[in-house]
DNA sequence: GCTTTCTTACTCGGATACCTACTGTCCGAGTGGAATAGG
DNA sequence: CCTATTCCACTCGGACAGTAGGTATCCGAGTAAGAAAGC
Protein backbone atom coordinates (compact mmCIF):
# COMPACT_ATOMS: atom_id res chain seq x y z
CA UNK A 1 0.00 0.00 0.00
CA UNK A 2 1.35 3.22 -1.18
CA UNK A 3 0.03 6.78 -0.65
CA UNK A 4 0.53 9.66 -3.67
CA UNK A 5 3.26 12.04 -3.47
CA UNK A 6 0.34 14.55 -3.86
CA UNK A 7 -0.70 14.38 -0.59
CA UNK A 8 2.56 15.41 0.99
CA UNK A 9 2.52 18.19 -1.90
CA UNK A 10 -1.04 19.32 -0.84
CA UNK A 11 -0.56 19.68 2.37
CA UNK A 12 3.14 21.52 2.29
CA UNK A 13 1.15 23.84 -0.41
CA UNK A 14 -1.98 24.45 2.14
CA UNK A 15 0.70 24.92 4.79
CA UNK A 16 2.57 28.04 2.95
CA UNK A 17 -0.64 29.53 1.54
CA UNK A 18 -2.00 29.72 4.97
CA UNK A 19 0.65 32.18 5.58
CA UNK A 20 0.28 33.97 2.78
CA UNK A 21 -2.89 35.88 2.09
CA UNK A 22 -2.63 36.53 -1.72
CA UNK A 23 -2.92 34.22 -4.48
CA UNK A 24 0.24 31.79 -5.20
CA UNK A 25 0.35 31.25 -8.81
CA UNK A 26 1.69 27.12 -9.54
CA UNK A 27 4.71 27.58 -10.43
CA UNK A 28 5.53 29.61 -7.16
CA UNK A 29 4.72 26.60 -5.36
CA UNK A 30 6.64 24.44 -7.51
CA UNK A 31 9.69 26.47 -7.15
CA UNK A 32 9.37 26.76 -3.69
CA UNK A 33 9.71 22.74 -3.26
CA UNK A 34 11.42 21.70 -6.55
CA UNK A 35 8.24 19.82 -8.44
CA UNK A 36 7.35 19.66 -11.39
CA UNK A 37 5.07 22.37 -11.91
CA UNK A 38 2.47 21.17 -14.40
CA UNK A 39 2.12 18.05 -12.20
CA UNK A 40 1.65 19.81 -9.21
CA UNK A 41 -1.27 22.05 -10.76
CA UNK A 42 -3.18 18.76 -11.87
CA UNK A 43 -2.63 18.00 -8.18
CA UNK A 44 -4.00 21.29 -6.74
CA UNK A 45 -7.17 20.96 -9.11
CA UNK A 46 -8.31 18.37 -7.35
CA UNK A 47 -7.79 20.64 -4.44
CA UNK A 48 -10.29 23.39 -5.78
CA UNK A 49 -12.71 20.61 -7.17
CA UNK A 50 -13.17 19.87 -3.04
CA UNK A 51 -13.32 23.21 -2.28
CA UNK A 52 -10.25 23.84 -0.37
CA UNK A 53 -9.02 25.88 -2.67
CA UNK A 54 -9.91 28.45 -5.03
CA UNK A 55 -8.55 29.67 -7.82
CA UNK A 56 -7.91 32.42 -9.53
CA UNK A 57 -7.02 32.99 -13.42
CA UNK A 58 -5.48 36.18 -14.64
CA UNK A 59 -2.54 37.84 -14.51
CA UNK A 60 -2.06 37.86 -11.05
CA UNK A 61 -3.87 35.09 -10.14
CA UNK A 62 -3.27 31.64 -8.21
CA UNK A 63 -4.50 29.42 -5.83
CA UNK A 64 -5.85 30.58 -2.04
CA UNK A 65 -7.42 28.75 1.08
CA UNK A 66 -11.24 28.65 0.33
CA UNK A 67 -11.45 28.65 4.42
CA UNK A 68 -9.83 29.49 7.55
CA UNK A 69 -6.87 27.09 8.13
CA UNK A 70 -8.69 25.36 11.08
CA UNK A 71 -11.99 24.78 9.03
CA UNK A 72 -9.53 22.60 6.66
CA UNK A 73 -8.66 19.27 8.14
CA UNK A 74 -5.78 16.72 7.14
CA UNK A 75 -8.64 14.54 5.98
CA UNK A 76 -10.31 17.03 3.89
CA UNK A 77 -6.75 16.91 2.14
CA UNK A 78 -6.44 13.40 2.23
CA UNK A 79 -10.15 13.00 0.88
CA UNK A 80 -9.39 15.06 -1.84
CA UNK A 81 -6.29 13.54 -3.47
CA UNK A 82 -6.64 9.96 -2.45
CA UNK A 83 -10.38 9.65 -3.32
CA UNK A 84 -13.24 9.41 -1.27
CA UNK A 85 -12.80 5.25 -0.92
CA UNK A 86 -11.05 3.29 1.69
CA UNK A 87 -8.21 1.66 1.23
CA UNK A 88 -9.28 -1.89 1.87
CA UNK A 89 -12.23 -2.90 -0.47
CA UNK A 90 -14.28 -6.11 0.84
CA UNK A 91 -14.64 -7.75 -2.31
CA UNK A 92 -17.21 -10.48 -0.13
CA UNK A 93 -14.93 -13.33 -1.49
CA UNK A 94 -16.64 -15.78 1.49
CA UNK A 95 -19.49 -15.43 -0.64
CA UNK A 96 -18.09 -16.86 -3.68
CA UNK A 97 -16.88 -20.45 -4.46
CA UNK A 98 -17.45 -22.51 -1.53
CA UNK A 99 -19.98 -19.93 0.12
CA UNK A 100 -22.26 -19.56 -3.33
CA UNK A 101 -24.66 -21.75 -2.29
CA UNK A 102 -24.73 -20.66 1.63
CA UNK A 103 -28.03 -19.39 2.77
CA UNK A 104 -28.51 -15.83 2.66
CA UNK A 105 -28.89 -15.69 6.51
CA UNK A 106 -25.39 -16.60 6.77
CA UNK A 107 -24.25 -13.50 5.51
CA UNK A 108 -27.15 -11.09 7.38
CA UNK A 109 -23.92 -9.45 9.16
CA UNK A 110 -21.27 -7.60 7.46
CA UNK A 111 -18.45 -9.68 6.52
CA UNK A 112 -15.93 -9.39 10.00
CA UNK A 113 -12.92 -9.22 8.16
CA UNK A 114 -14.32 -6.26 6.44
CA UNK A 115 -15.70 -4.83 10.45
CA UNK A 116 -12.14 -5.19 11.54
CA UNK A 117 -10.28 -3.50 8.84
CA UNK A 118 -12.83 -1.06 8.51
CA UNK A 119 -12.73 -0.20 11.88
CA UNK A 120 -8.67 0.02 12.03
CA UNK A 121 -9.54 2.52 9.22
CA UNK A 122 -11.84 4.65 10.95
CA UNK A 123 -9.70 5.01 13.70
CA UNK A 124 -7.01 6.51 11.04
CA UNK A 125 -9.55 8.69 9.53
CA UNK A 126 -10.93 10.22 12.89
CA UNK A 127 -7.38 11.01 13.72
CA UNK A 128 -6.75 12.96 10.20
CA UNK A 129 -10.14 14.42 10.85
CA UNK A 130 -9.12 15.51 14.00
CA UNK A 131 -5.65 17.79 13.06
CA UNK A 132 -6.60 20.64 11.17
CA UNK A 133 -4.42 23.38 8.97
CA UNK A 134 -4.35 25.60 11.76
CA UNK A 135 -2.62 23.44 14.16
CA UNK A 136 0.35 22.52 11.73
CA UNK A 137 0.88 26.25 11.07
CA UNK A 138 1.16 26.23 15.25
CA UNK A 139 3.32 23.52 15.48
CA UNK A 140 5.89 24.31 12.62
CA UNK A 141 8.46 26.67 14.08
CA UNK A 142 8.01 30.67 13.56
CA UNK A 143 11.19 30.67 11.93
CA UNK A 144 9.58 28.63 8.92
CA UNK A 145 6.64 30.79 8.47
CA UNK A 146 8.62 33.58 8.03
CA UNK A 147 10.75 32.21 5.92
CA UNK A 148 8.58 30.74 3.61
CA UNK A 149 6.90 34.40 3.37
CA UNK A 150 10.16 36.37 2.82
CA UNK A 151 11.19 34.10 -0.14
CA UNK A 152 7.39 34.48 -2.03
CA UNK A 153 7.33 38.20 -1.33
CA UNK A 154 10.69 38.67 -2.96
CA UNK A 155 10.47 35.69 -5.61
CA UNK B 1 -4.88 4.59 -2.20
CA UNK B 2 -5.78 1.19 -2.57
CA UNK B 3 -4.58 -1.79 -0.36
CA UNK B 4 -3.86 -4.81 -2.44
CA UNK B 5 -6.55 -7.83 -2.64
CA UNK B 6 -4.21 -10.40 -0.92
CA UNK B 7 -5.23 -9.35 2.45
CA UNK B 8 -8.19 -9.91 2.39
CA UNK B 9 -7.16 -13.41 0.38
CA UNK B 10 -4.58 -13.44 3.13
CA UNK B 11 -6.78 -12.64 6.35
CA UNK B 12 -10.07 -15.09 5.03
CA UNK B 13 -7.22 -17.73 4.16
CA UNK B 14 -5.69 -17.52 7.79
CA UNK B 15 -9.45 -17.69 9.56
CA UNK B 16 -9.60 -20.39 7.31
CA UNK B 17 -6.95 -22.51 8.24
CA UNK B 18 -7.65 -21.29 11.82
CA UNK B 19 -10.56 -23.80 12.05
CA UNK B 20 -9.05 -26.76 10.03
CA UNK B 21 -6.19 -28.17 11.89
CA UNK B 22 -4.53 -30.23 8.85
CA UNK B 23 -2.53 -28.96 6.31
CA UNK B 24 -4.36 -27.07 3.34
CA UNK B 25 -2.70 -26.23 -0.37
CA UNK B 26 -3.39 -23.54 -2.76
CA UNK B 27 -5.35 -25.18 -4.83
CA UNK B 28 -8.21 -26.31 -2.16
CA UNK B 29 -8.36 -22.71 -0.66
CA UNK B 30 -8.54 -20.68 -3.93
CA UNK B 31 -11.95 -22.91 -4.60
CA UNK B 32 -13.11 -22.08 -1.62
CA UNK B 33 -12.69 -18.56 -2.85
CA UNK B 34 -12.98 -18.73 -6.36
CA UNK B 35 -9.30 -17.55 -6.47
CA UNK B 36 -6.28 -17.58 -9.56
CA UNK B 37 -4.38 -20.07 -7.67
CA UNK B 38 -1.08 -19.59 -8.52
CA UNK B 39 -1.42 -15.76 -7.59
CA UNK B 40 -2.98 -16.84 -4.14
CA UNK B 41 -0.09 -18.98 -3.80
CA UNK B 42 2.56 -16.02 -4.40
CA UNK B 43 0.43 -14.37 -1.65
CA UNK B 44 0.50 -16.78 0.59
CA UNK B 45 4.21 -16.96 0.29
CA UNK B 46 4.52 -14.00 2.00
CA UNK B 47 2.90 -14.95 4.82
CA UNK B 48 5.47 -17.96 5.17
CA UNK B 49 8.52 -15.60 4.76
CA UNK B 50 6.59 -13.51 8.11
CA UNK B 51 6.48 -16.60 9.64
CA UNK B 52 2.57 -16.69 9.70
CA UNK B 53 2.24 -19.20 8.11
CA UNK B 54 4.09 -22.43 7.53
CA UNK B 55 3.96 -24.75 4.60
CA UNK B 56 4.68 -28.46 4.38
CA UNK B 57 5.61 -29.98 0.29
CA UNK B 58 4.78 -33.32 -0.10
CA UNK B 59 1.86 -35.10 -1.68
CA UNK B 60 -0.12 -34.02 1.61
CA UNK B 61 0.92 -31.05 2.31
CA UNK B 62 0.31 -27.54 2.34
CA UNK B 63 -0.40 -24.52 4.35
CA UNK B 64 -0.77 -24.10 8.54
CA UNK B 65 -1.27 -21.42 10.63
CA UNK B 66 2.52 -21.21 12.78
CA UNK B 67 0.87 -20.09 15.50
CA UNK B 68 -1.85 -19.76 17.61
CA UNK B 69 -4.78 -17.38 16.30
CA UNK B 70 -4.53 -15.50 19.15
CA UNK B 71 -1.05 -14.77 18.38
CA UNK B 72 -1.64 -13.19 15.22
CA UNK B 73 -2.63 -9.81 14.81
CA UNK B 74 -4.14 -8.33 12.04
CA UNK B 75 -1.54 -5.96 11.82
CA UNK B 76 0.74 -9.22 10.99
CA UNK B 77 -0.90 -9.81 8.17
CA UNK B 78 -1.22 -6.74 6.32
CA UNK B 79 2.45 -5.97 7.31
CA UNK B 80 3.35 -9.26 5.58
CA UNK B 81 1.21 -8.54 2.45
CA UNK B 82 1.52 -4.89 2.12
CA UNK B 83 5.19 -4.31 3.38
CA UNK B 84 6.67 -2.90 6.56
CA UNK B 85 6.91 0.57 5.48
CA UNK B 86 4.14 3.32 5.68
CA UNK B 87 1.46 4.22 3.47
CA UNK B 88 2.66 7.95 3.67
CA UNK B 89 6.29 9.24 3.09
CA UNK B 90 7.82 12.15 4.27
CA UNK B 91 9.88 12.76 1.00
CA UNK B 92 11.40 16.12 3.17
CA UNK B 93 10.03 18.63 0.18
CA UNK B 94 10.14 21.06 2.66
CA UNK B 95 13.99 20.90 2.61
CA UNK B 96 14.15 21.21 -1.81
CA UNK B 97 13.98 24.52 -3.19
CA UNK B 98 13.36 27.36 -1.20
CA UNK B 99 13.79 25.66 1.63
CA UNK B 100 17.57 24.22 0.08
CA UNK B 101 19.74 27.15 1.76
CA UNK B 102 17.96 27.69 5.30
CA UNK B 103 20.12 26.91 8.32
CA UNK B 104 19.66 23.27 9.22
CA UNK B 105 18.71 23.53 13.04
CA UNK B 106 15.11 24.82 11.23
CA UNK B 107 15.38 21.29 10.56
CA UNK B 108 16.40 19.74 13.92
CA UNK B 109 12.56 18.71 14.57
CA UNK B 110 10.74 16.30 12.04
CA UNK B 111 8.63 17.52 9.46
CA UNK B 112 5.25 18.71 11.22
CA UNK B 113 3.13 17.13 8.41
CA UNK B 114 4.97 13.43 8.64
CA UNK B 115 4.27 13.89 12.40
CA UNK B 116 0.93 14.42 11.91
CA UNK B 117 0.09 11.53 9.17
CA UNK B 118 2.60 9.31 10.99
CA UNK B 119 0.86 9.73 14.43
CA UNK B 120 -2.70 8.95 12.33
CA UNK B 121 -1.14 5.87 10.97
CA UNK B 122 -0.08 4.87 14.41
CA UNK B 123 -3.70 4.77 15.16
CA UNK B 124 -4.43 2.53 12.27
CA UNK B 125 -2.08 0.38 13.18
CA UNK B 126 -2.81 0.12 16.91
CA UNK B 127 -6.27 -1.09 15.97
CA UNK B 128 -5.00 -3.73 13.59
CA UNK B 129 -2.63 -4.93 16.16
CA UNK B 130 -5.34 -4.73 18.66
CA UNK B 131 -7.06 -7.72 16.64
CA UNK B 132 -6.21 -11.17 16.06
CA UNK B 133 -7.80 -14.17 14.09
CA UNK B 134 -8.82 -15.78 17.35
CA UNK B 135 -11.25 -12.30 17.43
CA UNK B 136 -12.22 -12.81 13.98
CA UNK B 137 -13.14 -16.84 14.93
CA UNK B 138 -15.17 -15.56 17.47
CA UNK B 139 -17.01 -12.66 15.95
CA UNK B 140 -17.80 -15.15 12.82
CA UNK B 141 -21.43 -16.78 12.90
CA UNK B 142 -20.87 -20.66 13.87
CA UNK B 143 -22.22 -22.04 11.01
CA UNK B 144 -19.70 -20.94 9.06
CA UNK B 145 -16.98 -22.52 10.31
CA UNK B 146 -19.09 -25.94 10.61
CA UNK B 147 -19.75 -24.90 6.56
CA UNK B 148 -16.35 -24.18 6.12
CA UNK B 149 -14.84 -27.78 8.07
CA UNK B 150 -17.15 -29.60 6.28
CA UNK B 151 -16.39 -27.99 2.28
CA UNK B 152 -13.00 -29.16 3.14
CA UNK B 153 -13.42 -32.23 4.46
CA UNK B 154 -15.71 -33.70 1.85
CA UNK B 155 -14.04 -31.30 -1.26
C1' DG C 1 4.80 -61.06 6.81
C1' DC C 2 8.37 -57.36 7.22
C1' DT C 3 11.76 -54.24 5.37
C1' DT C 4 13.85 -51.69 1.80
C1' DT C 5 13.75 -49.46 -2.53
C1' DC C 6 11.69 -47.21 -6.21
C1' DT C 7 8.27 -44.86 -8.56
C1' DT C 8 4.96 -41.33 -8.83
C1' DA C 9 1.79 -37.88 -8.04
C1' DC C 10 1.39 -33.87 -5.54
C1' DT C 11 3.04 -29.68 -3.29
C1' DC C 12 5.50 -25.37 -2.90
C1' DG C 13 8.70 -21.75 -4.91
C1' DG C 14 10.61 -18.50 -7.89
C1' DA C 15 11.13 -16.65 -12.68
C1' DT C 16 8.35 -14.63 -16.44
C1' DA C 17 4.43 -11.57 -18.99
C1' DC C 18 0.32 -8.40 -18.61
C1' DC C 19 -2.36 -4.57 -17.07
C1' DT C 20 -4.07 -0.92 -14.27
C1' DA C 21 -3.18 3.39 -12.10
C1' DC C 22 -0.09 6.85 -10.69
C1' DT C 23 3.28 10.16 -12.54
C1' DG C 24 4.63 13.55 -15.79
C1' DT C 25 4.07 16.76 -19.85
C1' DC C 26 1.95 19.60 -23.28
C1' DC C 27 -0.99 23.03 -25.34
C1' DG C 28 -5.33 25.76 -25.51
C1' DA C 29 -9.11 28.88 -23.15
C1' DG C 30 -9.86 32.61 -20.25
C1' DT C 31 -8.82 36.64 -17.48
C1' DG C 32 -7.00 40.71 -15.40
C1' DG C 33 -3.71 44.32 -15.79
C1' DA C 34 -1.18 47.78 -18.20
C1' DA C 35 -0.22 50.62 -21.92
C1' DT C 36 -2.32 53.73 -25.18
C1' DA C 37 -5.15 56.77 -27.58
C1' DG C 38 -8.92 59.90 -27.32
C1' DG C 39 -11.72 63.42 -24.96
C1' DC D 1 -5.58 65.14 -16.44
C1' DC D 2 -9.25 61.53 -16.74
C1' DT D 3 -11.51 57.69 -19.18
C1' DA D 4 -12.47 54.10 -22.42
C1' DT D 5 -10.30 50.71 -25.34
C1' DT D 6 -7.09 47.58 -27.04
C1' DC D 7 -3.49 44.45 -26.50
C1' DC D 8 -0.84 41.07 -24.19
C1' DA D 9 1.42 38.39 -20.79
C1' DC D 10 0.07 35.37 -17.36
C1' DT D 11 -2.86 31.95 -15.16
C1' DC D 12 -5.63 27.87 -14.81
C1' DG D 13 -7.75 23.64 -16.94
C1' DG D 14 -8.19 19.48 -19.26
C1' DA D 15 -6.35 16.25 -22.87
C1' DC D 16 -2.26 13.29 -24.13
C1' DA D 17 2.16 9.89 -23.13
C1' DG D 18 5.52 7.30 -19.87
C1' DT D 19 6.48 4.35 -16.10
C1' DA D 20 6.25 1.74 -11.78
C1' DG D 21 3.78 -1.55 -9.03
C1' DG D 22 0.34 -4.86 -8.54
C1' DT D 23 -1.96 -8.88 -10.89
C1' DA D 24 -1.85 -13.19 -13.19
C1' DT D 25 0.42 -17.29 -15.13
C1' DC D 26 3.65 -20.96 -16.05
C1' DC D 27 7.10 -24.37 -15.24
C1' DG D 28 10.77 -26.53 -12.39
C1' DA D 29 12.68 -28.39 -7.62
C1' DG D 30 11.62 -31.06 -3.76
C1' DT D 31 9.07 -34.17 -0.85
C1' DA D 32 6.33 -37.70 1.23
C1' DA D 33 3.19 -41.22 0.44
C1' DG D 34 2.34 -45.57 -1.57
C1' DA D 35 3.34 -49.54 -4.42
C1' DA D 36 6.45 -53.17 -5.50
C1' DA D 37 10.13 -56.24 -5.00
C1' DG D 38 13.38 -58.73 -2.14
C1' DC D 39 14.42 -61.18 2.27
Amino acid sequence: MRMGEGVEWGLHCCLALAWLDEPVPTARLAAQFDLPPAYLNKRLQALVKAEILTSTPGVRGGFRLARPPEKITLMDVVAALEGPEDAFRCAEIRQRGAGADAPTSEFRKRCGVDVAMRKAELAWRRELAAQTIADLMAAAPRRAADRVRRWHSVG
